[in-house]
DNA sequence: GCCATTCCCTACAAATCCGATAGGCTTTAT
DNA sequence: ATAAAGCCTATCGGATTTGTAGGGAATGGC
């Protein structure tokens, strides 16, 4: 399971990355939205801003914007922010490798061979799809099967 | 990341599964040999036996034998019973199924959308791998690779 | 210059989970 | 009877999670 803190950050990213080009969005407006503390929110986007994804602009009429294009900010980039390395294991982890003390050799442990296909099957998606992608594809059916139901 | 307590029960399964036909091992040798704490071990093993994977004798000559054949164990089932669900959103979790509640719309959920695909890609993978395949594949390249290395 | 608004930063706290440790009870073979 | 093994429950320190709280700093509008 993913924590809170990812879920709240994923969701502010894609408020974020939806506004028009260059108008920024606040806090508050954001954790209204979308349910989400507002304090709890605030340290989060503080987080997003110091990792070079958000810019902010305080005061008046302030708020966040993307720093960086939304298509090139992948959802595992963001869950390593707020929950660590996606490795199932220290030892599968290319960012942030840690050997298992207990295990005596690596390359014949079975239990990390058997995670290692699980990992780069996750990974994989994890880390090629885009906040900009769901973006995009959220907008393909838009209200139509909603609408359709009502109707 | 899994816990220790998965990472211990792995062990533990596949060195019971690599016992000859019905021979028992103690969780007193299990824990000498993979470094695992005894007392942390037993409360594992018992779980697991709990969950219908082992079968146990006591009193002298003891130990611990596997119920179920070793090819109809996924590592995923080992993994949901020390770990919970496999699903990184609780509402996609078909056996422990919860909606998020502060979720809208949850067809139209972008979040759920994007972690479905990864989940489906590891999903896979820990259902359909089982101890036993590991156990075979292990003994492919048995000591040769190492060898050859100090030959 | 003042004030409201907004982001920035740090501290703290309740609850839960993890990774054991501990102690004793029950069953079984010899 | 005894030793060896599994069975069961309680407890515990530390880390993590999920916030809450309070205020400081910048900015724009008046």
């Amino acid at each position: 399971m993913i924590s809170n803190k990812a879920k709240y950050a994923l969701r502010a990213l894609l408020a974020i990355a939806a506004q028009p080009e260059g108008e920024a969005l606040t806090s508050t407006e954001i954790a209204r939205r979308h349910a989400i503390p507002h304090k709890f929110l605030e340290q989060i986007l503080l987080d997003l801003k110091k990792s070079g994804i958000l810019e902010s602009r305080r005061g008046k009429a302030g708020g966040y914007v993307m720093l960086r294009p939304a298509d090139t900010i992948s959802f595992g980039e963001v869950l390593r922010i707020f929950d660590g390395p996606l490795a199932p294991l220290p030892c599968l982890s290319r960012n942030a490798y840690r050997r298992c003390e207990d295990c005596e050799n690596e390359a014949r442990c079975m239990i990390r061979r058997e995670f290692a296909r699980s990992y780069e099957a996750s990974r994989q998606v994890l880390d090629s799809r885009t906040i900009g992608d769901a973006l995009n594809e959220g907008q393909e059916l838009p209200l139509a099967a909603q609408n359709r139901r009502v109707g």
